[in-house]
DNA sequence: ATATTATTTAAGTATTTGCTTAAATAATTA
DNA sequence: TAATTATTTAAGCAAATACTTAAATAATAT
């Protein structure tokens, strides 16, 4: 089907609207990217769970499932989640396996840590 | 119910629990706050749109029709839940609705534009 | 070997999400 | 006033999400 026009009105500025395709366009790999990474870091519960580890330095499943008093299994599938796209990385010592944040891996969440920290609650 | 503890390892260390515990508790609402900018965020049709306006400045729910080749209350629909949290906000003038973002609302989107600019496929 | 412990994986389910189409508002124009 | 245009809202639905419980791995201890 052909590219249809919904908006009709006289001051749509078509330039704009092109230029605007290009700029998706040119960052479309980025945009996906980083849309992916945010979809993560979106669910309070992950996002918890990374903020402890840049805090921690490390953490097992059940040191998670303690402090975010649920059940072991439904933070391993959260821990899964973001192992899968890289954002975390495991250590196994005996039968414990120590998840950490892989350094550098996204520069938008050491942001995001430095922005929840500033706004800690003074005591 | 009790607290019940899922771990039950000698390496368990009582006190980084305690202070885990104790951090989520300082930072909780900071984190629900951006834990759900980002959700909004981690949607790839809504970030195309909050780093059009940021571009753009302000664009209408049409122009946003037309350049992500959706419909219109599909992008109406995610334009409200936007401006629900106060992320961006519209100026009538006459039958359009133009949007933009909140200035400031929140930082960590500021460092997610530039990220994304800072990645751009070089031409 | 068997049992215990830490963890993951799988299957099932209720809730949420993101669209669709149709109807309702709101402003403009004829 | 009636018709047109821009937008929102509502209802319905398929897909995705986040949990649950039970079973499967994996390492350690008895």
């Amino acid at each position: 089907m052909a590219l249809e026009l919904s908006c009709t009105r006289a001051e749509a500025d078509q330039k704009q609207l092109m230029r605007c395709r290009e700029t998706l366009g040119t960052n479309s790999k980025t945009i996906t990217e980083i849309s992916k990474v945010l979809a993560l870091a979106g669910n309070e519960t992950r996002l918890k769970i990374l903020f402890l580890l840049n805090e921690e330095g490390e953490l097992c499943p059940c040191d998670f499932a303690d402090i975010l008093e649920m059940s072991v299994p439904a933070v391993s599938q959260h821990i899964r989640k973001m192992k899968d796209v890289g954002l975390i990385a495991s250590r196994r010592e005996g039968q414990t396996l120590y998840y950490s944040l892989v350094p550098n891996h996204n520069e938008v969440m050491d942001n995001v840590f430095t922005e929840i920290q500033k706004n800690k609650k003074v005591a």
